[in-house]
Formats: C-alpha cells, structure tokens, sequence
DNA sequence: ACCTTTATCTTGACAGTGACAACATGCGAC
DNA sequence: GTCGCATGTTGTCACTGTCAAGATAAAGGT
C-alpha cells in the first residue's frame, strides 16, 4: 500500500503544506521539524535537502504565507466599489481576515524571531505587502503617518483577535463584524476635510 | 569564593530575573529552562520545585510582566493633566515604551501560547490591564468599541514598533516620536462632538 | 546501451532540552 | 534536639535539531 517511492516528486510542497498544518494544530511554540517529516511520510533529515534549517522551512512558510496574505485582502478588494478608500477599508478587513483564519502563520510571520528576514523570498515577499498598503494609503492622498495609523489598527486589530482576546468583537456573527471593523478602520484614517484632528501630520 | 548556600533564599525571584534576563537575549523562541538554571547558579531541575512547569515560570514571567506594564502606564499618565483624554493617551505612550523596552516580555504576554492564562495569578493581571483600559475609555465617557479602537490602536504600534517595523516612527527622537504617537491614539478615540464619523457605534 | 554524475532521501550519531524519579540537605515547627 | 518537609541535586529518559556517511534513482554524456 506504501506507493511512495524513494524520490517523492515533490517534496518540497509536500513539507511546507505539513509544516503549515502542524503550525495550526501544534502552534508555533511546539514546532517540531521531526513531526512535520513524518508528516510528509519522510525521514527525519530529508527536509533539510530543501529547507537547510527548520528555519529555513518557517521562512519559506512564512514568505508564502504574505502572498496569501495579499490574496486575503485582493478578495475583500473585489467585493467592495473601487474608491480608494472603500479598498483600503477593504484591504484591513482582509488583513483581519487572514490572521483569524490562520492565526499562527499569521504570529509566524509578524511575530516571530525564526523566519530569516534577510531571505530574499521571504524579504520581497514582505515588502510586497507593505508597499500594497502603502500605494493604497497614497492613492488616497494620505501621508507616511496616515500609512502608519492604518496598519497600526489594521494590525492591532488582527493580532489581538488572532489571540481571542477582543472577544466582544470576534464573537459577532460575520456581517456584524464586518461593520464595526470597517469604522474601527475609517478611524484611523478619517476622510480628508472631516474636522481639525485631521489635519495633516506631515506637510 | 562561591558562598551560595544549599538553600538559596529567594531562589523563585533569582529564576524569575534569570529567565527575564535570557528572554531579552535569546529571544522567547530560543529560551531554554537549563539555560535560565544555569545562570541563576542553580541545577537544571531546581526551577521545578517553584514553578512546575517551564510554561509555569513563563507564566509567572508573564503576570510579573502585566504587572510592569500598568506601572509603564502609570509612569506616563502621572506626567501629564488629570483630565480623562490626556490620561488614555498617556496610557497608550505607557504601552508603547513597555513594548519597545521588552519587546520580548511583551511578545510572551501577547503572543505566546506558552503561559497559562487559566493560572490565577496571570489571569488576574491580565484582567487588571484590561480593566484599567475599560475605565479609562468609560471615564471618556466611551462605548465597548472605543475601548476596541484604543485597544487596537495602541496595541498595534506597540507591536509593530516591538518587531522593529514602523521604523519611520521606531527611529524618531523620544520627543517627537511621543508626537506622532498621541496624534494616532487620539485618531482611535476622537473626542465626542468632533463630527459625523464619531456618532457611537453602540446605544 | 552503459556508465558517471548529481540530486534526493535514509540511517546513524551527537549534544542539548524538558520532564520525571530518587536522593541529599538543612530550615523550622514541635 | 529531632523530625517533617520544603528546597536542591544527580541521574535518566524520550525527544529535538543538526551533521556526516551511505543508499537510491534520475539525468546526462559517451
């Protein structure tokens, strides 16, 4: 019945999904580079041939993980009008989105010491995400700061939901939650002329 | 010269600054009980007879830390006016300098399975940091949500700033970082009256 | 076709880790 | 004083990550 062969094909893959499963069922802290080989049906040394470390696995885990985490955001995108701000609004849902979903990928990739920054996947992979958030904050005519305020609350957000604190919020049935997100948002970035606390930071 | 004694007098305060002390230099991802042992001058099983578990002095780790984390707030709020707004943006910079002066304590308090929120002490530390947050928002005369968006906000540069990102904020000068800060916490929490996008979220 | 090179995977070893058990020490209650 | 029990120590076990050496098969040259 064992119809694996000695070369699997692709390994590869086959390790970052296990690795990626055992994240969410064993969470970051009981990380075991042994477990995810077994997994995948595999030696205990054959990761290494692909990933040099285990941390090696987690940066290459984690750089997948922020193209997912802009695919999270381009799907809110898609469903909401095309003004700038209704993307933005749009895109920090999708930020919460992802991170409630997969909450330690998500602490994998933003609170983490063990994915290697300097990787150039997982660098390009990272700045991509930042730089959508802040061509978007730009297109609305916002500031360095106004990116600031939207990521802050954006990832405030979804980082204390992600650990099920914020319980008032994360229990609401999805529409309901989606409305007091989106104002949460908007806060952070009140639309140009609303009053005097808007007032540009930065010239 | 090595006048430790069998019975070291106040070993569980020794462990508690050891472990904090190889939190701050190994990173919580790398923390090791023997290590913390070792520096503490002690054998690698002593630690057990204070604290059961190595989860069990990363908790008690964590509500010392709860604990430091209101006195940070506390530090920040007696240095500004009394009046309720200047207070819970005070509490928010508090938030922030315990977050940048620990980054790694505050990574075990907010993003780390490893303590025991169910363990009495921890629990009620954590509750108290909350209910802190809770009254200063009502003292506002805010709803659950502004606390939410306080919450949020501060929590966000808190982490962000933690992880070394936001550097644009992170690299400021004290002063003019404190600046930018209370600006984007009083984005979070507009002052009632201000105009239509502060209307309450909640009856 | 055959042989060699190379990537892929396995096995075996080692030091370090957390947890447990068995034992040593000495403080404090009586 | 001596005895109980909290406090520390030593020894051991299973598990982990990493490295080295060997096995297997795919790819490429002749």
């Amino acid at each position: 019945m064992d119809d694996r062969k000695y070369h699997h094909g692709d390994l590869r893959a086959a390790l970052l999904a296990a690795a990626e499963a055992e994240l969410a069922e064993r969470g970051i802290e009981a990380f075991s580079l042994r477990q995810v080989a077994k997994r995948a049906g595999v030696s205990h040394a054959a990761p290494a041939h692909h990933f040099t470390d285990a941390n090696g696995l987690l940066t290459a885990l984690a750089a997948e993980g922020f193209h997912r985490f802009l695919k999270a955001q381009a799907l809110r995108e898609a469903q909401v009008s095309p003004d700038p701000q209704s993307q933005l609004v749009a895109a920090g849902l999708g930020y919460v989105d992802f991170a409630m979903a997969r909450p330690a990928l998500f602490r994998l990739m933003f609170g983490s010491d063990r994915p290697d920054f300097s990787d150039p996947a997982l660098s390009a992979a990272s700045d991509g995400a930042y730089a959508h958030l802040q061509d978007q904050v730009a297109t609305c005519g916002g500031t360095v700061t106004d990116a600031a305020a939207v990521w802050a609350m954006a990832h405030g957000l979804a980082d204390l939901l992600a650990a099920g604190r914020l319980k008032p919020i994360g229990d609401l049935p999805p529409a309901a939650r989606d409305a007091v997100l989106s104002a949460l948002m908007q806060r952070a970035f009140p639309v140009a002329g609303d009053d005097a606390n808007t007032t540009p930071l930065e010239p």
